[in-house]
DNA sequence: GTGGGCCGTTAGTTGACACTTACGTAAGGA
DNA sequence: TCCTTACGTAAGTGTCAACTAACGGCCCAC
């Protein structure tokens, strides 16, 4: 996972995961929608190869490549963790309350009609 | 979100994340369950705090810190764009398509057996 | 075998970042 | 007021990572 995080952290790398998302591209064809050299972005592509992000299949002369969901499992689990249902109820539950102490008194749409009118006196 | 995957990229602060979790604690409380000095410990949770993840309140002269999920929001939905159900059915159809190939004439579990006992020679 | 695409790899440079020591600051008790 | 506690901040250093330029290795057509 340690190895997956770092690989996602850099914005070139996240554009190449989302090109090869859900279809496989060669080497150069993913290069030539960057503007930095074409050996950066094959190291890119070994570093999200070795963390288990890419799938590299040789054809010819070529290399294609294709996104490789599974290999996020640990980091979205990780990430998951910090969204549990309690936690998500919490969240709901402090939204509520502040929405609650911002408006105490307004019902209906009409009283908000009325604010923005007043409020229009900038 | 550029700011949050940096910010979990780095162990020291995801275990950090995983410390003020479900509770809260101070700057000092932190700093004292790792190896690093305590300055150190504080830079990571001001750049943990800029990214949105934490939450910080004072208390008289102290600091305290807790985990705010809803930074990690958009981090998450990228990862598991990469999770949708279509891309779940094109991994297992990839994936009986590759089994298909390399055991073409195979059909009960005897032939594996077999191969194992005769890989034991290490 | 030889020439031309397609790519990965190496060497070297530059910038970012994690860390340390030293210092500054705010709150509170003696 | 003076000291202590609990922090953050500044300055400086070492390491790592992203990039470029130059080079080397396959694979195929001819």
């Amino acid at each position: 996972m340690d190895s997956a995080v770092r690989a996602i952290a850099e914005p070139h790398r996240r554009e190449i995961l989302r090109l090869v998302r859900d279809r496989e591209l060669s080497a150069g064809e993913i290069a030539s929608r960057f503007d930095v050299t074409r050996p950066a972005v094959s190291q890119h592509l070994t570093v999200l190869r070795d963390a288990g992000l890419l799938n590299e299949r040789r054809e010819g002369t070529r290399r294609l490549y294709r996104a490789r969901p599974e290999g996020m499992t640990e980091l979205r689990e990780f990430l998951n963790g910090f969204w549990s249902d309690r936690l998500k109820r919490l969240k709901l539950a402090a939204e509520l309350e502040q929405q609650r102490r911002k408006s105490p008194k307004r019902r209906s749409e009409k009283g908000a009609k009325r604010r923005n009118r007043r409020d229009r006196r900038t």
